[in-house]
DNA sequence: AGTGCCATGTAAGAAGTTACATGATTGA
DNA sequence: TCAATCATGTAACTTCTTACATGGCACT
C-alpha cells in the first residue's frame, strides 16, 4: 500500500521554509500555491498531529495578546530528511485531472443551443475574472525571481496558473465560435 | 449537505446515450471521456447498485457465450429527468486542480539543479507523448462532428486536452530555458 | 495449455468536504 | 460594540484508491 501522502509534504516543504502555525498553513494554501494544491483547516489540523506523531514536526507555545495560544511548528532533521526524499523523487505523470464542466460539455449535444451557449459564455467569463487576477499578481515580479530563492516557487505556479488559463480560454472561445457559426 | 454525486451523472450520462454493462462503462472512462473524468470497476459497480435503488436506472441479464452473465443497464425515464437536470445546472467554476508535480516544483528552490532539470525533461518528455497520442486520436476527425451527435463530445473533450497538452508544455519548455540560461 | 481480455463484485483505508464547536484579538 | 480575522480543534460523510476475490471467453 504506497498511497501518496501528498498533504504531508506539502506541509514539510511549507515548514521547511519557515515555522509556521496550523492557521498560517491554511493561509498558504489560498495565495499563490493554491493555485496547485489547497487543503482547509480540518484537514491541516489532524495532519500537523500525525506529522508531529512521526516526529518530523515540532512546536512551541506562543502567546497573542493576552491568553491565545498559537502553536509554531518547526520542522525537525528528520522531516527535512524525509521532505527532500520526496522533493526528488522522479514520479509518473499523474492521471488527468477531473473537470466537471467539461464533463458538462461531453453531454452537451443534449442541450438546448440557447443554455450550452449561456453555460459556456458564464465559464468563459470566470475563467477572464480569474486570469486577469492572476495576472494582477504577476505586476509584483518587474523580473524573474532567482532560481534559489522561495520566491521563485510562487512565481512559477503563478506562470503556470496563467498559461494554463490563457488556455482554458482558448477552448472555450474556439467552442463558442463553432456554436455560433 | 450538498455532494457532488458527479460519477452518478457521468454514469447517467453515459446511459442515456445507450444501454451499457458496468465493463462498458469501466472502458468509456479509460477512452476519450478519461481525459477529464475516471472511474474504475471499484467504484462503478456500487453506484450502479445504488443508481438502480435509486430506480434511475434498470438492468436486463444478458448471456455471452453458455454461461456467463452480464448486466446491461438502461436510465430510466426518471434517470433521464435527473441527468438533464443536471446538465443544464450552471454550476461555479472549481477550485483549481491539484498538481503534485507543480507541487513538487514550487519548492525546487531545494533541489539541486541537476535534478531539477532531470524531473523537467521526463515530465516534458511524457507530455510530448501524452500530446502525440491525443493528436493521433485526433486524425479520426476530418472535420468537426455536428453538435448535436454523440461524437460531438468526444470530439470537444480531445481537443480540449491537446489545448490543455500544448500549455503545460509551453510552461515546461519555458521553465527549463531558465534553468540553462 | 496459456495469455489477455471480459465480467462482477467486496473490503479496507486514505483523502477530501461540510458542518459542528469554541473562543480571542484587532480595528473601525 | 460589532465585524472581520485570528486560532484550534472534532464529527460525519463522501469520494477515491488499492488490494482482495472469483470465474468465463476467445484466440493462439
Amino acid at each position: 500500500m504506497n498511497y501518496m501522502r501528498t498533504l504531508k509534504y506539502a506541509i514539510l516543504g511549507l515548514l521547511n521554509r519557515e515555522p509556521l502555525t496550523g492557521y498560517d498553513i491554511a493561509r498558504e494554501f489560498k495565495k499563490d500555491l493554491g493555485e496547485f494544491w489547497t487543503a482547509t483547516h480540518s484537514q491541516i489540523y489532524p495532519e500537523l498531529k500525525k506529522l508531529l506523531a512521526e516526529g518530523l514536526i515540532v512546536f512551541e507555545v506562543q502567546i497573542s495578546g493576552e491568553v491565545l495560544e498559537k502553536k509554531l511548528y518547526s520542522i525537525t532533521g528528520q522531516g527535512q530528511k524525509e521532505f527532500l526524499t520526496w522533493l526528488k523523487k522522479d514520479e509518473p505523470m499523474e492521471p488527468t485531472p477531473k473537470d466537471i464542466f467539461r464533463l458538462r460539455m461531453y453531454f452537451s449535444n443534449y442541450m438546448d443551443s440557447a443554455t450550452r451557449l449561456q453555460l459556456l459564455e458564464h465559464q468563459l467569463q470566470q475563467h477572464k475574472d480569474r486570469l486577469s487576477h492572476l495576472q494582477t499578481n504577476m505586476l509584483r515580479y518587474d523580473s524573474v525571481p532567482p532560481l534559489e530563492s522561495d520566491t521563485f516557487g510562487d512565481y512559477l505556479v503563478l506562470d503556470g496558473a496563467i498559461i494554463r488559463e490563457k488556455a482554458t480560454i482558448q477552448w472555450l472561445e474556439n467552442f463558442i465560435a463553432y456554436c455560433r457559426k
